[in-house]
DNA sequence: GCCAACGTTGGC
DNA sequence: GCCAACGTTGGC
């Protein structure tokens, strides 16, 4: 899951504990969040627009997929008139911290290992936010991680 | 259903 | 700040 740290950084998350991961509003990730992603999932907190960009820790999903309120809320900048209460467009899914990387992976780091090739990621062009990540490349991030 | 215009994302 | 990539909107 990617975050602008100066939106919402990892920091802030161990702070917090958790966080709903509210203002998603690409259906793709959406889809990630209401159709995949269960209680106990381990994910990736990834800081783009940063300095480097790249991922800088492990959470968790603390609880499964629910509408996100902020759709609804007409002073919310992710307001969306075209969705119903009774048939909400927008879910999210609470994630809680889990561990910050000693450093972080930046993308350059992450663009050196060839196992992550196909990595959504690390695609020219992919922009999605929330985007899947297959055990091996998981067990790969982690193996480096703890170099 | 096509596609131009426009807005957003995010690396650099 | 630039700009490529790509999603969405809306006229036709």
């Amino acid at each position: 899951m990617k975050s602008e740290p100066n939106v919402y950084s990892i920091d802030q998350l161990k702070e917090d504990k958790f966080t709903p991961w509210e203002g998603v509003r690409n259906y793709q990730a959406r889809n990630f969040m209401r159709d995949e992603m269960k209680k106990g999932d381990l994910v990736f907190f990834y800081h783009s627009n940063a300095e480097p960009s790249g991922i800088v820790g492990v959470a968790e999903v603390s609880r499964e997929a629910y509408p996100d309120s902020f759709q609804f809320d007409k002073k919310s900048k992710y307001f969306d008139s075209k969705s119903q209460r009774d048939n909400p467009r927008w879910y999210l899914v609470d994630i809680q911290f889990k561990k910050k990387f000693k450093k972080v992976l930046s993308l350059g780091d992450l663009k050196q290992i060839k196992e992550l090739d196909g990595m959504p990621l690390l695609q020219r062009g992919q922009r999605l936010s929330v985007q899947p990540v297959s055990e091996t490349e998981w067990k790969r991030i982690i193996e480096e991680s703890q170099k």
